[in-house]
DNA sequence: ATAATGAACGATTTCTTGATTATTCATTAT
DNA sequence: ATAATGAATAATCAAGAAATCGTTCATTAT
């Protein structure tokens, strides 16, 4: 049919314009590349962009939205995994420190874009953070379900462990240390939170 | 005698310096005071300055360490408190945030200074992480002693303890909060590291 | 109708140039 | 000698002009 034809060409020529934008975006940042590139890349002028997306900040949401969606899938697996809870909390840290550490390591330039959505895009952060503590939630209950954990209130403590791993989220930061002694670091709060302070019986 | 009367007379006038820049940085921030506003408050030009100081981003360094050092000196008091290590762990959070924010909210300006020092005086910013990771290696050493907690090592432990509590110590996070969500925020972690995930017997 | 375009528009950004600023140093005052 | 200064220099900043950019829309092509 010829609607569905349309929409799937349409879906086609909006992922060349992403993945156009996404090359550019990567090599010379969120600032210095302009619409007409983005364009001439796709071999089309910069005015038939906006037939496919509202403006250039929308471009950069939806790749941000992609990629902060591949760091919730990694994410998920981690805690959907079939292993002890402490360990997938332990897990949690160590893949989301690797996810902001590589992009920083590997795609500086793309820190600029991230820069514009934590600005100018705040509903991309704040949905990421809510599908984040949805996560950590989970891995809570899971945790009290197999008597691992005796958590009161799941919710209030994903939001307690997610604040005490903000310095492994935060792309500002991956330049104080290297990946191993970050490594170490989270592995080091994973294990605070588990075992808390207050000194009780051998079990 | 002449030396003594030197020294401290030269004390005086840097003294005088500091209190001028510090006047004029929180006023009108670091990079829209002069050397000469400042050299005209005290009724002396730029140049003699000079005499006093290396230059100017060294006055803004010796006002962040004085600044910091008032910090230590809080958190200080804190840890050698006659509470329990756990009530003083919860204060050491508490404090460190007030600090934070109050310098924030009262004084916006001042963070422009907070900046330079960051980015260009690391040295500083070091000194004070050392300073804090000691006080707190000294709280859990302390819990430690009286029975409160039983932590393998200390050291290692207080770092893990900072790095959770990184969102209440870095200006650039405090606008997305108001200071009770903060104080919340901070009670919750500190509750988490102290109590721990992982269930045990009832005591 | 649908897809695409080039020209036109404010809004930014970049560039250029003149003015300030931080810093140094030879000189003066005490 | 010590303390302080004014003048000189090199780096930084600021303001306005020129160019570029994001975005819109009337028009063209299919």
């Amino acid at each position: 049919m010829a609607l569905s034809e349309n929409i799937s060409s349409t879906e086609t020529i909006s992922d060349t314009i992403l993945a156009a934008a996404m090359r550019r975006f990567e090599q010379f940042g969120y600032s210095k590349t302009t619409m007409a590139e983005i364009a001439a890349d796709c071999d089309m002028s910069a005015a038939n962009i906006y037939r496919y997306f509202e403006n250039k900040l929308e471009i950069g949401a939806r790749l941000a939205r992609r990629c902060l969606a591949q760091e919730c899938a990694a994410l998920t697996a981690v805690v959907n995994a079939a292993t002890p809870a402490s360990s997938r909390l332990e897990e949690f840290f160590l893949v989301s420190l690797r996810f902001t550490y590589q992009r920083w390591a590997e795609q500086p330039r793309i820190t600029e874009l991230v820069e514009a959505i934590a600005r100018e895009r705040t509903d991309v952060v704040q949905e990421h953070l809510r599908a984040r503590k949805e996560l950590v939630t989970k891995l809570v209950q899971d945790g009290n379900s197999n008597g691992e954990f005796s958590v009161d209130d799941p919710q209030r403590c994903a939001e307690a462990i997610l604040v005490a791993g903000t310095l492994f989220d935060v792309p500002l930061f991956m330049h104080l240390h290297t990946c191993e002694k970050f490594e170490s670091m989270a592995k080091n709060v994973a294990d605070l939170i588990l075992r808390g302070l207050i000194s009780r019986p051998m079990l």
